[in-house]
DNA sequence: CGAATCGTCTACCAATTGGTAGAGAGAGAT
DNA sequence: ATCTCTCTCTACCAATTGGTAGACGATTCG
């Protein structure tokens, strides 16, 4: 229990790749959808190595969890803060740093689709992670609706609306294929653009 | 396999209370997470009960995905049919439509969702039932931009992301938890509000 | 009444699941 | 050279999974 922490630092190798495997399949076909075996399989190592470096499967999700929770963080954050000022234009750079990473790996934002399935402290431990991130865009919608700045509502569920869209086209490649979408350079470019449109026009005043 | 058909007509109700309980645990849960025997238990009756009316777990889903096609397909046309011409006030209707269904049966719009995780024979079997739902959403679209009466774009990605902010806000209630709202009467509609309000701004010209 | 059919049941089964116990290879430290 | 510690492995295990075989009562039909 303890070895792991105390080689987490130096060895980074075995458990990262266990963490990335795990990320991507959780996220595509769900937790309780691929086995230990499988993530296993997928590093090139037995199931026991796995167990060894994570003390259960809940302990893995965690992980994980916490994984994606700081790669959301840290690529919102940079978004955020590299951002120009008028909000219309702030949310249109937010929107285009999650989608490159979203389409990249597309078990991220699945992953955090999968909390509502997953055990309430695993739910929260997530909902901890990413509370800034919320706390402090639902506070800037509602200052820029104070300002007349975007168009008036409920900043905590406009906050949610967004997250639901940008999630639900990220997340649902079925969506698009039965919309006769094809996921080459051109169409990712085009779905891009759309959304931030979609968004833009949702949001400004 | 003869014998189930032969009787559906006539004999519904263990039939229909099969496929009530597994669209309702599929839908949320997910199906790979739902065993037969958890459905069984649900519905009052053995596993083996539930083999009976359906060959296997497979051809449940196929049930179940046919079952929601099918409530999704009555619905919606319903309230097209019902609605009124301007093209806002029309896709109001729908919203407002399929959001007491939904919220009803958070498994309804659940499910849809899940399709990205089944075989593509299954994802194809629903695409095809809606499809027409889908085609008729697309061309009007695309006809009521022409006509300058909507925001003009990608009819078909247009589709998609509606459809993705509708089914994203009902399916997620961890992420309207993390913002704080509260699954009441009054916070149902206000939400019920905020999406035809947040969709309207998104799609009007 | 007798026979067939239908719907549900009990009794199994092989495969897979998450997890335990502990062996053993390799590297560093004494 | 041996001892210890880290890491991965083989060998199991109990529980659960979807599914098969077939018995048993009730209903329908001749």
């Amino acid at each position: 229990m303890m070895a792991q922490w105390r080689h987490a630092v130096t060895d980074r190798t075995t458990r990262e790749r266990i963490l990335d495997a795990a990320l991507d399949l959780f996220g595509v076909r769900g937790v309780v959808a691929v086995s230990l075996d499988e993530i296993a399989r997928h590093v090139g190592v037995r199931k026991q190595t796995v167990l060894y470096w994570f003390d259960s499967k809940e302990a893995l999700v965690d992980g994980v969890l916490d994984k994606v929770a700081a790669e959301l963080v840290i690529v919102i954050d940079a978004a955020v803060r590299a951002a120009p000022d008028d909000p219309l234009d702030r949310i249109d750079a937010v929107v285009r740093a999650v989608f490159r990473p979203a389409v990249r790996r597309p078990g991220l934002l699945g992953l955090v689709r999968e909390v509502s399935r997953l055990s309430q402290g695993q739910a929260d431990r997530l909902a901890e992670r990413i509370a800034p991130l919320i706390d402090r865009a639902v506070a800037y919608l509602g200052d820029e609706m104070a300002a007349g700045r975007l168009r008036a509502g409920d900043p905590r569920l406009i906050a949610a609306l967004g997250y639901a869209t940008i999630t639900g086209i990220a997340t649902e490649p079925e969506v698009l294929r039965a919309v006769g979408w094809t996921a080459n350079a051109a169409g990712l470019r085009s779905l891009r653009d759309e959304l931030r449109a979609f968004l833009r026009a949702a949001l400004q005043a």
